[in-house]
DNA sequence: CCCATTCTTCATCGCCCGATGAAGAACACC
DNA sequence: GGTGTTCTTCATCGGGCGATGAAGAATGGG
């Protein structure tokens, strides 16, 4: 991006429908880096070669560009699909592995996004919600089936909330820079305890009225 | 706070030291709300029933109120020092304990403030870098002296990080509801497991040759 | 009683923000 | 070749921001 220079005169330039793919394409980019609020609409339109009236004449509002881009009808649910398509043996490895390779693509999955900018955005914060509750709670709880169930999935969004914030908001080694397969190694047996380990503290009638 | 009214005319008010507490107070409680670049100036001093002159007269800078806000002098290592004090098999429950129980009186501890104003602030984001590299990981490091001591301590971060912004920034059910006394029984084991538990992956051989 | 110091207010500056509205340039169609 | 639609630019508005500087009011020391 920003070769957006040579003496651009008014008029039709591009085919519109290109000039908004590439303003969505950077304030992907800018969100995800700074979050909603340190991120400009100005910034957005010059990193994209664009007039920032542009970004207001396909999106209408600030807030409808991040609604554009936060949008979670790409292929990341299909991603979250194959986590829970194998066997619940190894499902920790596959949610650790498929939550960092998707971050570190850092083209769109919008969870460090939101991650951002939840902590300064309140719509933000209620869409990191919404999508946790619904793309990994749910999924969790409904596979597990057990009365604890709720509560390990609790335990796994911990767990990919720290990892997301540890490796790519503060930045925390040796976990930042550490590889797919160390984080793997890591904590996929740690995120596997979390969903299919010993009863730890749960009371045992709960466990025998739900089997 | 806002009772602010009542026809103030210029001159001394109060005796600067106390408008000077005043400032400092409101502004823990809206940067550890908002985050550093979401809280204005002027809204601190609305808050504090004071002129937004007086917030700059007192601490020169936005920053230099927020480094003062974060600056960790209080107790606050006091309260690191005690899980740190008690023996070994049970410092998960003292860590998750600590770290819930400060968060929730919401005074100062600045962990959640530096957490909620790391993704818009690269200050920020270094200082909560710095506090969790010298408070938690220095420290545990020291304590277990194996060679997969550092991996361990990544672990605990992770826990913690992803507590805290469970709980307190994306507000997750059920963590965000959850008793301190729940929390410490379901984290404490598992950041006990991080710290003590079995070796997992870790090669046999270092751990001999630290031991 | 005066004067220096300390605290407080006010007016204002310059900047950047999100957003609007009009006007112009390239195209498509007939 | 005119005409209307689509895309693009420009000028600008209103507002909030951080920050500054001067002036005024309470205080305390001589």
């Amino acid at each position: 991006m920003a070769e957006h220079d040579d003496s651009r005169r008014p008029g039709r330039w591009r085919s519109g429908a290109e000039s908004k793919q590439r303003i969505l394409q950077v304030a992907r980019e800018l969100f995800h880096q700074q979050g909603y609020g340190s991120t400009t609409v100005r910034a957005i339109a010059t990193a994209a070669g664009v007039d920032p009236a542009m970004v207001f004449y396909f999106f209408g509002t600030k807030q409808g560009l991040f609604s554009a881009v936060t949008d979670m009808s790409g292929n990341v649910p299909q991603a979250i699909e194959a986590i829970f398509a194998g066997d619940l043996d190894t499902i920790g490895a596959r949610i650790v592995r498929t939550l960092v390779e998707n971050l570190d693509k850092s083209d769109h999955m919008p969870l460090v996004m939101l991650t951002r900018s939840a902590p300064t955005d309140p719509r933000s914060e209620a869409l990191l919600r919404e999508f946790i509750d619904r793309e990994i709670t749910g999924r969790l709880a409904a596979l597990l089936g057990t009365p604890d169930a709720a509560l390990r999935a609790a335990m796994v969004n911990v767990q990919i909330l720290g990892l997301a914030v540890a490796r790519y908001i503060a930045r925390i080694e040796p976990i930042a820079s550490s590889s797919v397969d160390e984080l793997v190694a890591t904590f996929g047996p740690l995120v596997q305890h979390c969903l299919t380990g010993g009863t730890r503290h749960v009371d045992v009638r709960e466990l025998r009225e739900a089997e």
